[in-house]
DNA sequence: TGTATACTAGTTGCATGCAAGATGTCGACA
DNA sequence: TGTCGACATCTTGCATGCAACTAGTATACA
């Protein structure tokens, strides 16, 4: 009768998990794009299973802010604007340069050397684009770069030793990858930077110099806000001048982006 | 640019909001002490409603890290342990030290003015209990002296413009307030040094000295963690040495222990 | 006496029914 | 042509029913 051997992954099999992990996905590949209205029932449909279960991973979804709800309307898939993504950034300026800082006094040889070979795979992804004819990373190889970028913050932060600051952090690059639209490319100008930085801060770890690190994480964030910022108005003036061709200010309230 | 505490105000009249704050109270006063299994279909008698919305709020309030729910049996009051103590002030040291940082760079006359304002109702309370016949504050002035320190740590915040960390701070805030069992007592001399932090901070702030209002707010908050966790294992030793059944020597070394 | 079994009461997870509110459509009418 | 109003059809919010699971207890049995 102690039949203990399936007691694993019950939040896995669970419908609402199942739900949550669904959404989240269409949200992520585009499926459902930002500002679409989303139906618990048509989910549901999509699912074969009852609103309930997705009722519930909708509450979970909304308060992990990738979903709006209107007021008696139904939810819609959030968009972040441009202040959502300062916000965002700047949760991350704090917390990781925190996190860089407290991780320099006390991370362990294993984890720095972790931290090294990250840096190393970073370097050789910067090789292979001056070695190639491309002027950017392509799109498999930005996952592979984003993976690496990913693999370093969150080491630096787990090395912090504070479970909260590595959700809080998970959850914001998750929002903003999952959420936002314009995707940036990567040239070696980029790609170089990121490496000088990521360098830097871990010698800083590895050296124990707290404050430095934190300085130089701090910075490095702040670079990268920057450089989301300058694609994202790139982008939106691209998109502004090509809608110059299509049906002219029929709705008002024309220059105002939401 | 959006109103940075109207984040928090959402569904004001519905049940599901009612049975939430009804849990959360229910907490925060002691009825729902830590640990205890708490049942959807009890909840829902005593407001007299359905499951369904209080089976919502049991679900915000656990991914709020109130309640915590064990995998089929049901969900109990979370208890924070002095880990999770510490991780909680962290994430205040990270955020509220860069909000601090944030708002001495862009903080408006009358923000200051209220700040100014908070802090002579804290001086006054400092008079008032170097007047009195007391030691400590007497639990309705702990109440306002909370309410004043929340006001003022707030009001900095909301000036730094980042309706996230604002939220993240809140919600920190609130777990160590409804869950932390052991209630402080504040004497002259803790009253005096938060009241000399906060002067400092308000007065780096004003004169828009970034770096230096960051690193006190830092200061401030590691003082206050110490203080909570002082107090803490004081509170612990106290109860161990009452339990006479166990020689108070052996639980000496032990901290590990919850 | 000690152990396995069955039973009872409690819990959650999910499905479903129903009412109230919001939205869009279509026709009547000025 | 333009405007108002009823209606059909969405949506959510909540109540309720039901099955699966767990823990605890009483009971049958060796």
């Amino acid at each position: 009768m102690q039949d203990v051997d399936k007691v694993t992954t019950q939040t896995g099999n669970s419908l609402q998990q199942h739900a949550y992990e669904f959404i989240q996905r269409q949200i992520a590949d585009g499926s459902l794009a930002a500002g679409t209205l989303i139906s618990e029932q048509t989910l549901a449909r999509e699912l074969g299973i009852s609103r309930t279960p997705v009722r519930e991973a909708i509450g979970r979804l909304q308060t992990e802010g990738l979903l709006e709800s209107l007021p008696k309307r139904g939810t819609l898939v959030r968009r972040l604007d441009r202040n959502d993504l300062i916000e965002l950034y700047e949760m991350r300026e704090a917390m990781e340069s925190f996190a860089a800082s407290r991780a320099a006094g006390r991370i362990e040889a294993a984890e720095v050397e972790h931290l090294h070979s990250i840096c190393d795979d970073m370097s050789r992804m910067v090789d292979e684009l001056r070695d190639s004819d491309n002027t950017v990373l392509d799109s498999e190889q930005m996952r592979r770069h984003l993976a690496l970028d990913m693999a370093l913050h969150m080491t630096i932060i787990r090395a912090a030793g504070n479970s909260r600051i590595f959700k809080v952090v998970s959850d914001s690059r998750l929002l903003t990858r999952v959420l936002w639209a314009p995707r940036q490319e990567h040239d070696l100008t980029v790609l170089t930077e990121a490496h000088d930085h990521h360098t830097r801060i871990v010698g800083h770890i590895k050296a124990h110099e707290a404050e430095a690190a934190g300085k130089l994480m701090a910075e490095h964030i702040r670079a990268s806000l920057q450089r989301a910022l300058d694609h994202a108005d790139r982008d939106r003036q691209r998109r502004t001048m090509s809608a110059d061709y299509l049906p002219p200010l029929n709705s008002h309230g024309d220059t105002t982006v939401d």
